[in-house]
RNA sequence: GGGAGUUUAGCUCAGUUGGUAGAGUACCUGCCUUACAAGCAGAGGGUCAUAGGUUCGAGCCCUAUAACUCCCACCA
């Protein structure tokens, strides 16, 4: 017998462990369906919050839910301990810079913490109920995963779409490290806006240009003023004298400069931004670098060199003003481009680096965006947002230490890369060296290794070839190519989507998935992220599972829109725990109702029953339509509603046929137990979607069919009760009045009634006359008449046996 | 500046193809009813953001506007 109360704490656990010794989740190829799905290894930089639960648990619904329509459901977890956020980690826990531990130790650092901290994930998103394979779990830094992301990289150089060269890339001076548009971040700062006097070398003409970046005079190579400008254009062509640096550099015409913004002019240096980059590869101007790497002035700077950027400015706006040369200073909130792993301005430098081409394939990947179903579909236009207005190749050099190594070496004499030859991947340039005796373009017999390692991304991206154990002899090339599901959030759909899709077109052809999930953010209140560094997150999710449950979680988790943003809501866990409590007892009046149960074909069921089996059969059809869209929160919204009117309004009405078979009938008890054995037996299934633990307990007490309520399958109604769906409504209308009636007395529910005079259609009375027994026992109805035929089903007249309240 | 989403009861949100506005919660009133008081029954509470349009009929379709959120661009 179930227990008097649930205890879900020692329950929960008490699965946990079947599950996985009897390998419930596991994944074994067999003639089944395949229902795959590439879930997000989460970045192990720290602790788990709310919002990983969040949007893991929708993907892991749909889990639950292919494996009970019968799909064989692969489903593997990774961690993602691969490049900078593992560094950073490191960095923050021991105090110190990469540089300053060495790089072989600080390996082993960023080894042993991501290690001990996927340990703490592990364990969470299990108790979570996670129906993930273990088995299949990866790391985006093991020599498997090294192996198959280096693979990948040879792959993309030998086709022609992964060069090395020189040119301006996106500078982190905090993280060391170039980076990718994708990583950027816009922020708001207020700055100075900086109105400067130039003069022109030939007539001595001043003339002002704003900047922001004052810092950069000493980088500068030209001036630029719009050709149609009027009140500049005699300029062109002139030479322009740069005050403090003392260098003259020439004004040019470009369509580009905004005639109205600022003064109209502007200094073109290499590099402040974006445009001057374009300007420098366009009019082949000069390269002056004067940044260090760490983000200082460089020293050969006359005044300025060994300054932080920051300091610089100060002092170079300082010396224009004591030089008389600055007109005005205006106050200025503006954004700028920061690396979103660090929040700092990102700058501009050029060195040796890998690309990947994405400029030349831009129609491809949108093509093969719209092969792919977005759920929910506006998600889809942040796709091609982004890929129409990606500006760069995507650099996936890093100058860090923790990530795939390059697998290259280089001529020393002539620069030649050497690569390693694919069968004996994985190799660490740094350690192995290469096969060739020589180089292969100057015979040069020295090689350098490459130091760099890849992106994150550049690993993370080829998620779908890690999963089908890309190039080893026992692969699941062809039943995972494409992969059914990717699930992720929508603040990576310009990273991990996009970049999965390139690697999936340069090396199949093909789409990488056939459906997208995005989901929303978990945020703290109206308007504010969940983030580590706000540390608004005020729940810690184990400390909620111990509060509430996994189940309860997995309740507030279920309930958003996809793509949708929801609030940590307590008063939906509330909701979760009174549904979930609901479950438990009506299990137990069913199971209390069973004891001499024993299933047969029987088809001669009672009205009200006909009227409950064909309200399921309408709501699992809606159950499962939400659930084919993905629409994981919907469907449990519809199971959830249907379920409270089997609870407070079926039950009500069977539970004296249930109790008392003297009064009603062998046959129409037996009717009524078919009916909640077997719907119950259909709400667990539907339910465990959600709830695994609970309904796991519960069919384990009454089923017991198969070895876990996770391994049965969803099989759908095949009855034609819709009259009976419909006119059983129209009498739970009235028993509702009736009992509205005796609320508005003050009275007891159970207080009978005397007189009952009805007003019904013909249908619905024929309806109550075929459950008379049970719905004069629902009301205590001891004198029941019908008055007239009516269109409406109404109550006419209705009086109570008041003494007897 | 471009794009997307949201706007429905005090709060959190449903509302399938257009057909009499829904749930939970909170508040209020009752009820210990042979599963559940962590429960049950009931009441009040809405200009469906605003303004037009299409239609016999609009929360839903069309146009415009506003507010909030997000993405992207600009960032000299």
């Amino acid at each position: 017998m179930l227990d008097k109360k649930y205890n879900a704490t020692e329950k929960e656990e008490k699965w946990l462990s079947y599950w996985q010794n009897e390998n419930v989740y596991k994944f074994v190829p067999d003639n089944r369906k395949i229902f795959s799905i590439d879930t997000p290894p989460p970045t192990v930089n720290g602790k788990i919050h709310i919002g990983h639960i969040f949007s893991y648990s929708q993907a892991e619904m749909m889990a639950r839910y292919k494996r009970l329509r019968g799909f064989n459901v692969f489903y593997p977890f990774g961690f993602d301990d691969n490049g900078l956020p593992s560094e950073r980690l490191v960095e923050k826990e021991q105090g110190k810079k990469a540089s300053e531990i060495g790089r072989e130790e600080f390996s082993r650092l960023c080894y042993e913490t991501t290690d001990k901290y996927e340990a703490e994930f592990k364990e969470l998103f299990s108790r979570m109920g996670v129906s993930t394979d273990w088995n299949l779990k990866y790391k985006t830094v093991s020599p498997s995963t090294i192996k198959i992301s280096q693979t990948s990289f040879l792959d993309l150089v030998k086709k022609g779409h992964c060069y090395h060269k020189e040119a301006p890339a996106l500078w982190c001076n905090e993280c060391l490290t170039s980076i990718a548009q994708a990583e950027l971040e816009t922020k708001t700062i207020k700055t100075t806006f900086n109105y400067v006097n130039f003069e022109t070398v030939e007539t001595k003409e001043k003339f002002t240009i704003a900047t922001t970046r004052p810092e950069l005079l000493p980088a500068i190579v030209s001036v630029f003023v719009n050709p149609n400008d009027e009140k500049h254009k005699h300029l062109i062509g002139k030479t322009a004298h740069i005050p403090i640096i003392d260098v003259n550099v020439p004004i040019m015409a470009d369509e580009k400069v905004a005639i109205d913004k600022g003064t109209g002019v502007v200094m073109c240096c290499t590099f402040g931004d974006q445009t001057d980059i374009e300007w420098w590869k366009k009019y082949n101007l000069p390269l002056k670098s004067i940044f260090t790497s760490d983000g200082k002035i460089i020293s050969s700077v006359k005044n300025y060199g060994g300054m932080k950027i920051k300091e610089a400015r100060k002092k170079i706006i300082e010396d224009l003003q004591e030089g008389g040369y600055i007109v005005k200073i205006e106050e200025l909130e503006h954004e700028v481009q920061t690396h979103e792993r660090c929040g700092k301005e990102v700058e501009y430098a050029v060195m040796n680096q890998w690309f990947i081409d994405i400029m030349n394939h831009k129609e491809d990947f949108l093509r093969i965006g719209n092969e792919i179903k977005w759920h929910p579909e506006h998600m889809h236009s942040r796709y091609n947002d982004w890929v129409k207005n990606v500006l760069w190749d995507w650099c996936i050099s890093r100058q860090r230490y923790f990530g795939v190594p390059f697998p290259v070496w280089y001529c020393k004499d002539c620069g030649e890369p050497i690569f390693a030859d694919v069968k004996d991947l994985p190799v660490n340039p740094l350690v192995d060296k290469p096969k060739v005796a020589k180089c292969p373009k100057c015979g040069g017999k020295e090689f350098r290794p490459e130091t760099d390692v890849m992106d994150t991304w550049a690993t993370s991206s080829v998620t779908p070839l890690i999963n089908m154990k890309h190039g080893e002899k026992d692969n699941y090339e062809n039943i995972l190519k494409p992969m059914t599901l990717r699930a992720n959030a929508s603040e990576i759909i310009r990273t991990w989507d996009f970049y999965t899709i390139v690697k999936s077109f340069y090396h199949f052809g093909m789409k990488p998935w056939e459906n997208v999930m995005i989901s929303g953010f978990v945020m703290a209140g109206k308007g504010e992220k969940i983030s580590k560094s706000k540390g608004n997150s005020k729940v810690e999710p184990i400390d909620l599972v111990k509060q509430y449950s996994a189940d309860i979680i997995r309740y507030w988790a279920g309930s958003g829109r996809l793509g949708t943003d929801i609030v940590f809501s307590e008063e939906t866990l509330d909701r979760g725990r009174k549904l979930i409590n609901k479950i438990w007892n009506v299990a137990k009046f069913i199971e209390m109702h069973l004891q001499d149960y024993t299933d047969k074909d029987f088809d001669d069921f009672e009205f009200v029953d006909k009227w409950i089996l064909g309200k399921f059969q309408e709501m699992e059809a809606g159950f499962i339509k939400y659930l084919d869209e993905f629409e994981v929160g919907l469907a449990l919204n519809h199971l959830e509603k249907f379920f409270w009117n089997f609870c407070d309004n079926y039950i009500e009405i069977v539970k004296h046929r249930l109790y008392r078979p003297e009064e009603f009938g062998e046959k129409p008890r037996y009717s009524g137990q078919k009916t909640v054995y077997t719907l119950l037996y259909k709400l667990l299934q539907d339910f465990s979607i959600f709830f695994p633990f609970i309904t796991e307990e519960i069919y384990q007490e009454i089923y017991h069919k198969e070895k876990s309520i996770h391994l049965t399958e969803i099989k759908e109604f095949n009855f034609n009760f819709k009259d009976e769906a419909k006119l059983g409504d129209l009498m739970v209308d009235i028993i509702s009045t009736a009992r509205g009636e005796k609320t508005a007395n003050n009275v007891s529910l159970k207080t009978p009634i005397k007189n009952l005079e009805l007003a019904v259609s013909k249908e619905l009375e024929d309806a109550i006359k075929k459950s008379i027994k049970d719905f004069k026992a629902t009301l205590f109805i001891e004198n029941l008449s019908f008055q007239e035929n009516s269109l409406l089903g109404e109550i006419k007249k209705i009086e109570l046996d008041l003494e007897n309240a």
